[in-house]
DNA sequence: GTCTATAATTTGATAGAC
DNA sequence: GTCTATCAAATTATAGAC
């Protein structure tokens, strides 16, 4: 794998294990087996490279979503599908949602990165809105199905925060498990 | 206002804006207007000052809940007093949640910092899951009533989040709005 | 309690050789 | 593309005077 690829590899797990100011490019490159000015020489600043890092988490995780969408799949298989990105993310990665912890420490990130986090959330609430707008319970009102999408994602993202502090995760069964019972699905 | 006090606001605001690893002791030293050893003469370490910082939060977070608790109130008073102190953590003093932000970056925290968030979290499902097993809903079901517990400040943590980087309150509105229609208050 | 002074380390970033 | 070498600034923390 190219040391571009692991850079980015490397970044992405940093982020999502401690925020923006919890890397250095000298660990960066330690990881990946190079020197810190290999780092910068792909990625002049810290900001161009934790834009591209996000960027790309972002990517991946809609091009996931966009995959499994032969569209005479169900609501309730789309959602599913969309809780299982978070529940992985949880339990198999063992890290917190990139963008969501991005998002926590947002008042203090360069403005270029916010932006990106931005991206990440308004393609989740427009992919999960879009969904919605199909469910029964909404009847092509667009306002409330933003509302339940806005809801889901925050609903998921706090439940990964809670459920990783407390070395628990069974606090996020048991918030998917509140979530099925009064979305119906 | 004495000095130490005034640290150890500074220090809360700080660590609400951008986490464990945004502020530095001359920071906290300017904003206060003292010097940096000073703040070391009340706060060996960065742990400690931080450690402090938390369980001041979590104490009067806990106290402002307790206060109003004639046990006359309705559940749903109780939950709306609940809700009020995040709506008014986002809007008044628009910053994330001190626990909740320290939460998200969990995996790069000391230990000790660590568990003082956890107490938090430990506080809030036992209040709530108190409340929770008086509703009508619950019927004298206590790991029901934990999970409903877990959910709502999981929704609560997210929401703050979610509406912080997106600049929009609304967001905030939108998940209260659906937990009410959700769970019925 | 607060100060000056300072130590030891880490940080983001650059210049220039290969 | 990666390296060595280096810089200026910032970081946590301590010693000792007042």
């Amino acid at each position: 794998m190219s040391n571009l690829l692991k850079i980015q590899e490397v970044t992405e797990n940093m982020i999502r294990i401690g925020g923006y100011n919890s890397f250095s490019f000298r660990e960066i490159a330690d990881k990946v087996g190079i020197k810190s000015s290999s780092v910068h020489y792909h990625f002049p600043t810290k900001v161009d490279l934790s834009v591209a890092v996000a960027r790309r988490y972002t990517d991946t995780f809609m091009s996931i979503l966009e995959e499994a969408k032969p569209s005479s799949i169900t609501i309730e298989e789309s959602l599913n599908s969309y809780i299982n990105l978070f529940e992985k993310a949880l339990k198999e990665d063992c890290k917190m949602c990139l963008c969501g912890l991005l998002a926590a420490e947002s008042l203090n990130l360069p403005e270029e990165l916010k932006k990106e986090v931005q991206r990440f959330f308004n393609l989740n609430i427009k992919w999960l809105g879009e969904k919605f707008l199909q469910h029964a319970d909404v009847q092509n009102d667009p306002e409330l199905a933003e509302a339940k999408a806005v809801f889901l994602i925050s609903a998921l993202e706090g439940a990964m925060l809670t459920s990783q502090v407390n070395n628990k995760n069974e606090m996020f069964d048991m918030t998917i498990q509140q979530l099925r019972a009064l979305l119906k699905f």
